[in-house]
RNA sequence: GGCGACGUAGCUCAGUGGUUAGAGCGGGCGCUUCAUAAGCGCUAGGUCGGAGGUUCAAGUCCCCCCGUCGCCA
């Protein structure tokens, strides 16, 4: 029975371009995890997109002078072609600029102030008389009341750490132009957070699959009481908040309809597809899987926010797992001079391959800890592993293959040692899938460079170069077998390196495409021609390391 | 300040209280020549962030520090 599975990676700010950092922690685990239940046989949908209303994007428009809309479709293109052409098989990569996505909001804030989970709320806050807008925390700074530090935040004091309130400060000033603020009077729609408390911890209890920073931060915020939050802002930029009076200035806040774009993107798919029910299979059917990919600054809005969202509207299935990753930084390099400096993804896609950057990626993921991207590592592990041990295994096989035989046939017979080899890659099979349903991506790819490893011994130890010489009978099941453990590597690295993979699955002459074959190893044909092959990974220089770190300093 | 995660070989990281703490890469030595000078074998390299405690036994459990990152206030 195939399972339904709901791969929803978090949507992107888009005041900037996308960097390495971006898609180490999301889209590379979500499209590994995506491809192999495809492969899998199980019914995938994938989907994100840009949030087009984030404060920095509007910020960001307000500095240019120009409309939020143009920086937000500006590198939403950017994004999106960013990420198609590192191969990521969303079914869907949109944005929260849809009619789709603001009548999803409006329904399910409707739905919400209905059940009696929404409340009015009036505060102070600090108006800027010369931007006519009210400033957030961040954006006003003065004198702390306690330590006289003269550029305490709103929020509070870096100076003594005390928290503070904007009313607090001496001498407020706007960070933005240096004017003073003034103090006006603003009403606002609350989440009622502490209405989901026991449900929340009840749901969260029992996911002991779940990484130990996800399930115990999240279970440390409850435990200390969840607080309601404001979720309309006096903003202009975003979407409208479907009250009759006196929201007319104000928006929905941002962060609590982007995660709703998780569900509106579903709803869009299945419109597009021409299905416009399918969305149901994945969020009412209960047996359906979700599975989020994000950062670890996102936890709460995942593991809370989201599931208070959905358990007040009702019926909508609660996530299965919150897979957070730490961050992905940058090594390898004097950080004093690169300030501010990232590898851009578009950049790189201007002058590297996707693959071996998918691969890189993939090896250092920060499962559990941050991690460093360094050039050297990048190229080390293109050399040393990609080119080295899985590239030159293919290579030797097919090219012994395919200058002494025209066709190579199913042996009678087997060896010991040929049957280990075989049963390596039942193993591997079995390996990299218990990994990567665990959502342990970095072990799941170790186990199959395994297999490419313990295919060269196998080589090795046959020496299939002397028993051409000696019996050629026992060079054709070497080569055999070998080409079995190719077409294992072909459907192991599927998830990790699909391109790749399409191009082993062309050079073995195979029909069907890759999909069709599962997640086993494959029948090959009793007869197999194999033509001339080429080399599936480029070497790359030393002095790669040392002019992209130039690039970076400069 | 509170909560959470992390700190293990030169680098990247594994390590349900139980032999002598492991893997890959890099280093050193050897073997091999089918293959993009690729492959295979052997080997060196560790006060497990620091100090204390519990235990027959601690990288692992407890307490206190130090450092990095995130969230909250």
């Amino acid at each position: 029975m195939p399972k339904k599975i709901l791969v929803a990676v978090a949507l992107p700010y888009v005041n900037g371009e996308p960097h390495l950092g971006h898609i180490a922690g999301m889209n590379v685990p979500a499209d590994i995890f995506a491809r192999y239940h495809r492969l899998r046989g199980n019914q995938v949908v994938m989907v994100s997109g840009s949030d087009m209303h984030g404060t920095p994007t509007a910020l960001k428009a307000m500095d240019e002078g120009v409309e939020p809309i143009e920086i937000a479709t500006k590198y939403h293109e950017i994004w999106k072609n960013s990420l198609e052409k590192m191969g990521f098989s969303y079914d869907l990569y949109t944005h929260t600029h849809t009619a789709t996505h603001k009548k999803t909001v409006h329904d399910i804030f409707l739905k919400l102030k209905q059940q009696d989970f929404l409340s009015e709320k009036t505060q102070k806050m600090p108006f800027s008389t010369t931007e006519k807008m009210f400033l957030s925390d961040r954006f006003v700074e003065g004198e702390c009341p306690f330590c006289s530090y003269k550029n305490a935040r709103g929020d509070q004091c870096d100076d003594c750490g005390r928290t503070l309130d904007p009313t607090d400060l001496i001498n407020i000033k706007s960070k933005r132009d240096g004017s003073t603020p003034k103090f006006k009077d603003t009403t606002h729609q609350f989440l009622n957070l502490s209405k989901f408390q026991d449900a929340l911890e009840e749901w969260i209890s029992d996911k002991n699959d779940w990484r130990p920073n996800v399930k115990n931060q999240s279970m440390g915020m409850i435990k200390e009481g969840l607080i309601d939050r404001a979720i309309t802002r006096d903003i202009e930029w975003g979407i409208s908040v479907p009250i009759k009076e006196g929201y007319e200035n104000k928006r929905i806040y941002v962060w609590f309809e982007a995660v709703i774009g998780y569900l509106s993107a579903t709803i869009e798919w299945a419109e597009i597809s021409g299905t416009p029910d399918l969305w149901k299979d994945f969020w009412l059917d209960e047996d359906a899987e979700s599975y989020y990919f994000q950062g670890k600054d996102n936890v709460p809005f995942h593991t809370i926010i989201w599931p208070a969202i959905l358990l007040g509207y009702g019926n909508l299935n609660l996530p299965t797992d919150v897979v957070a990753n730490e961050y992905l930084n940058l090594g390898g390099i004097d950080f004093s001079k690169s300030k501010g400096h990232a590898v851009w993804l578009s950049d790189y896609l201007s002058r590297y391959d996707p693959e071996p950057l998918r691969y890189y990626l993939a090896s250092i993921m920060p499962e559990t800890s941050d991690s460093e991207f360094t050039w050297a590592g990048y190229v080390s592990a293109n050399n040393n592993e990609l080119v080295a041990t899985l590239g030159n295994f293919v290579h030797r096989v097919l090219t012994m293959t395919n200058k002494n035989f025209e066709i190579l046939s199913k042996p009678s017979r087997f060896g010991k040692t040929d049957l280990q080899a075989l049963s390596d890659c039942d193993k591997a099979l079995e390996d990299v899938s218990q990994s990567i349903q665990d959502r342990k991506f970095r072990s799941a790819l170790q186990s199959a460079m395994k297999l490419a490893q313990s295919g060269n011994k196998y080589i090795d130890q046959k020496k299939p170069w002397f028993e051409l010489k000696s019996d050629k009978t026992k060079a054709a099941t070497t080569l055999w077998v070998g080409i079995n453990i190719i077409a294992t590597l072909r459907t192991v690295f599927y998830p990790f390196l699909p391109s790749t993979s399409k191009l082993i699955h062309e050079m073995l002459g195979f029909k069907e495409n890759t999909l069709h074959d599962g997640w086993e190893r494959k029948k090959i044909l009793d007869d197999i021609k194999i033509e001339s092959p080429s080399p599936l990974f480029k070497k790359l220089e030393d002095t790669v390391i040392e002019d992209e770190n130039n690039r970076l300093m400069n």
